[in-house]
DNA sequence: GCCGGAGAAAATGAATGCAAAATTGGGATC
DNA sequence: GATCCCAATTTTGCATTCATTTTCTCCGGC
């Protein structure tokens, strides 16, 4: 009853062989990222099993890893659900990033890189390309990798992992709502301004404008949110 | 995660039995906090079975666990071995702690209740007390506490959780080294000047004042850190 | 008709078993 | 004497199995 994923004879390339318990944890995250298990409802470990094709000792692995990461909540003997996540929780994640944000803009300049800029400006192209043909979904992927390697560029390892960890719980509300696409033309304007401040290495209007961006940004999505709510 | 073994009406007569896997997860994080397992070494599964009187199946899910937090690393095949925590990673948790101190300094005035204040202030008092008798471990305790109740009060699940990780992580700095007890004095001395900055609900002081006191406490623990790596 | 309880079915928590990979040790070769 | 290679042992990854616990169902009592 192997769903066919046991492919440890990749000989064309040499590959390393999956781990398991890495994938269904990625798996299971993005199935409900993506809104794809029902918040709060009972989810019997055979029927995850079997969606991913695999047994049930790493499906239970990657379950307690996503109750560490706050995706899912533990309850003994009585099985895993969704957490939920709703405004105020959602409300709490941009407050915590703006601060980081604050951070990474008062940091940045004094430590990034030539190439790290480079590397930033051409995502920055990037993505006003995507806002120009209106195209959300990649602009929203497009968005992360942006702030991702903004943070990345402070060199700070916990300050990444959080970064990234935020982003993550984020995605779950953008996903769960219809993105207003008038509000990619003011996130392009905001990474312009962004960007001059970068560029002119002024790190107090960085912080700045990275705080305004990530409260305006918060603020649109949790309006969206609690209209779809009701 | 709070120490809380209070509430959930346990029934008086029975032995209860929390789920053996997070009893692992705390233990084997206590483990490696208190430096009992050399880092970088390797360390077979079985060996830490024994020692915990459990089998593979809960200890090897604590491992995933412990490696999603960062404290152990998973080499596919290969087992785990504990991250090794040097200055520049203990650094970089400072820094992040400064951001969120500062975010904490800035929205607590305006949300801290009554009873909150009343409780810091107790706590506060307990360690004026552990400072004047020199108990450098009970301080060290009750230092965790006056922080985690201060960013308890801001009423952020995230930050909570965060700086309770944060708070963790450089646990297993501080036990590593002789805390040099003169520090405790400066840390009481700042310790009042936050809260007479909290009492007067003085936010951008009391932000100042915090992150000041973070980033000298990290100075301080860096310094013992680089001469006890000698 | 509604509620409560005993038994059955199902789900969870943990232990054991088995195959694949890695480490170790020994021996042959240079 | 050192190095390389190959088999034996150990260790890891995952599946399966066993033991509780929970949930569902059905039956009787009120």
């Amino acid at each position: 009853m192997s769903g066919g994923s046991t492919l440890t004879l990749d000989a064309a390339t040499d590959t390393e062989r999956p781990i398991l318990h890495t994938q269904v944890i990625d798996e299971l995250r993005g199935i409900i990222t993506r809104g794809e298990l029902a918040e709060g409802k009972r989810v019997p470990e055979a029927a995850l099993c079997e969606r991913l094709g695999v047994s049930r000792t790493p499906l239970r692995e990657a379950l307690k890893v996503l109750a560490a990461e706050g995706f899912v909540e533990l309850r003994p003997n009585r099985g895993a659900v969704v957490v939920p996540i709703d405004g105020d929780a959602v409300a709490a994640l941009f407050e915590l990033k703006g601060a980081i944000e604050h951070m990474i803009g008062l940091t940045l300049p004094e430590r990034i890189t030539p190439a790290e800029l480079a590397h930033i400006e051409a995502i920055h192209q990037r993505l006003k390309a995507c806002q120009q043909r209106l195209d959300a979904p990649a602009y929203t992927l497009g968005n992360h990798a942006f702030h991702a390697a903004l943070a990345a560029a402070i060199h700070n390892d916990a300050v990444v992992q959080t970064y990234s960890t935020l982003q993550q719980k984020i995605l779950r509300a953008r996903l769960a709502i219809n993105e207003d696409p008038s509000q990619l033309a003011r996130s392009v304007e905001e990474h312009e301004g962004i960007m001059a401040m970068l560029r002119a290495g002024a790190a107090r209007d960085l912080a700045f404008r990275l705080e305004e961006h990530n409260r305006r940004t918060g603020e649109a999505i949790l309006a969206q949110l609690r209209m779809t709510a009701e």
